[in-house]
DNA sequence: GCACTTTGATTTACCGTTTAAGTGTGTTAA
DNA sequence: TTAACACACTTAAACGGTAAATCAAAGTGC
């Protein structure tokens, strides 16, 4: 029993194909079909179970009504959540979603992209982990609707919908400089991404305002592929002689998670032999021990604002209207885990 | 400059449509397509950039090598990291996924679902949130490919991945009163769920074996949409009199987590004053203050199992093989939270 | 020399939908 | 009396691909 298309309909009625797609689309009227016509198609289509089929419809109209989203990890949670608000807006437009992650891998996120563009998908929303940008100038090229979140190119001139990484990491320092330390060690990931630099930049501006002098020997980069491993060598190097930080202030929330693990199992305890803050909060970050000092990204507005901005451009593509750029104000979430503050 | 399609192609070199569509398939050899041919194509084609349109591919091979996923919510670290690994296998096999969250709205799981038919995906993976299996049955009926995971309708002959969800409760139950608790708080959400059922089946288990009578006042249920809120109301009741519970068994992951931050603020203490264990681990349950003992499901099993059965049926439909169900072992990870351990 | 096969394609139809253009009939206005 | 128009549709092409059937020319076997 296969599934009913319109012909059917067509052919049980003795009516043309046409005449069904356009009652079917609710077009009845403005075609003047007859009301007995139409009444007779709504409802055998109803008794056949009718289902348009979208992918016949996509070919036809050159539009799919759906949008793909390509992330680094969907189960880091930061993506996780702005995969669902995406989802939920993305409904309400009539709109359905396709998620991928690249897993931080520029071959893999280039194959992606280009599986989503073959499926014909309306636009996309990207957190890009290409240094290398070409991709995203060949859907510029092409007049391809995209945005970007998160990260982005500032060379470039596209939509981006990203939050404020370096004052964000600014006013982190700065909080933790004030509660003592004086010694902060700075650990990250893929120190090449805009986002990484930008918290860096903060870290450094904080330090020299704070009259702290930089010192480049406290820096550390781990490897996306073992984060755990290459976190805890990190470590165990810059809290012991002649480093000696008495605080550590990691660029991402799995790194600040790999590194509060570490320090756990190392028996540093927190804050006290060191301090610790991160860059992008969790849920969880209050009931960890110590709960986790720090800074939250807006997600809800950064992929409702994304959603909007593609959705906006996939709709009036008429002139390519000057690409809009959003940065949001991060929020500082002062826990225990940065000194002794009374929360 | 639109997109190059076959004929694009076929014109430009003067060979028709379907010469080209053999030759991009890798099929020229077996149909005889002279090198000399197969090389002009392959490279005009590579020249003009062309990819091949999904759509019409899909359309015109009645298959598009894509599965729905149907979770209740992806931006639970449970189905996130089930979506992660299904994307990953699934990438292996040459299928893409689409996910959708539900909810644990009925209704739109229903639209999910069709919504994924009509965009002729091959198969679903879905973690049913409904009571009422009318879709299920909808889609046994159609025979269409499906697996479910984590729930399943134990009347229903369909394929599933679950865990042993009433043996893993039973085990942690028996091991938290091994602690010494003995007045033991249940608090679920969407008790009609035959997960939470078991769960709640296996909590009693342990009760019985270990000789501690059942009391029905302080089982709680626990409202979906504000969990936050009459988690709070729950867990006040329970641990004042008259019921003064020693322990409390969270059902999900999502609970354990609201309950802990609940009882943080109410400034009980863990485990002295009650002791907290939870069904389903999350990476950070070892960071939480004080670290949460719980029982892991071995997601990635769930996840690759549930995907593998799927492209089989998917691939080999000749037979209705008998419905493949699977149970998986769960496995306990004592911690500090449920009493004094040494760990 | 004739039938038969192989080679290297082409033609045609189809997947399920949309849509521009056309058609036959009856009514109306000039 | 005839052109124009409204009505209620239908026809046919298009979207971009796949697949079965067909075909012409060359090669092979006897």
């Amino acid at each position: 029993m296969k599934k009913t298309s319109l012909k059917d309909i067509a052919d049980q009625l003795g009516v043309s194909k046409t005449t069904v797609s356009w009652v079917i689309n609710n077009k009845g009227d403005e075609k003047k079909i007859s009301r007995e016509t139409q009444e007779k198609i709504f409802e055998l289509a109803d008794r056949l179970n009718y289902k348009p089929n979208q992918l016949a419809r996509g070919l036809s109209l050159g539009k799919t009504n759906s949008i793909g989203l390509v992330v680094s990890d969907i189960s880091n949670v930061f993506y996780a959540k702005i995969a669902k608000v995406v989802e939920t807006a993305a409904e309400k437009h009539g709109y359905n979603i396709m998620y991928c992650s690249s897993d931080e891998n520029p071959d893999k996120e280039q194959r992606l992209i280009q599986m989503l563009k073959d499926r014909q998908v309306d636009g996309l929303i990207i957190s890009p982990s290409k240094v290398d940008s070409s991709q995203i100038l060949q859907l510029k090229k092409e007049n391809y609707p995209f945005v970007l979140i998160d990260r982005y190119f500032p060379r470039i001139d596209t939509n981006y919908v990203t939050v404020d990484n370096e004052m964000g990491s600014e006013d982190l320092i700065r909080h933790l400089i004030g509660q003592g330390s004086r010694r902060i060690g700075f650990i990250s990931v893929s120190s090449h991404l805009g986002v990484i630099k930008k918290r860096f930049a903060g870290y450094k501006n904080a330090l020299k305002k704070e009259g702290i002098k930089f010192d480049n020997k406290v820096v550390r980069e781990v490897d996306y592929n073992d984060v755990e491993g290459t976190i805890a060598t990190a470590i165990r190097e810059l809290i012991h002689p002649p480093y000696k930080v008495d605080a550590l202030y990691f660029a991402t929330n799995y790194l600040t998670v790999a590194g509060i693990k570490t320090l756990n199992k190392l028996q540093i305890r927190i804050p006290m032999d060191v301090a610790v803050v991160g860059f992008d909060d969790l849920d969880f970050f209050d009931i960890t021990y110590p709960p986790i000092t720090a800074v939250a990204q807006p997600i809800e507005e950064i992929a409702e604002k994304a959603l909007e901005i593609l959705i906006d451009e996939i709709e009036n593509r008429e002139a390519t209207t000057p690409k809009r750029k959003v940065v949001l104000p991060t929020q500082l979430r002062v826990r225990r885990s940065c000194g002794h503050v009374n929360i």
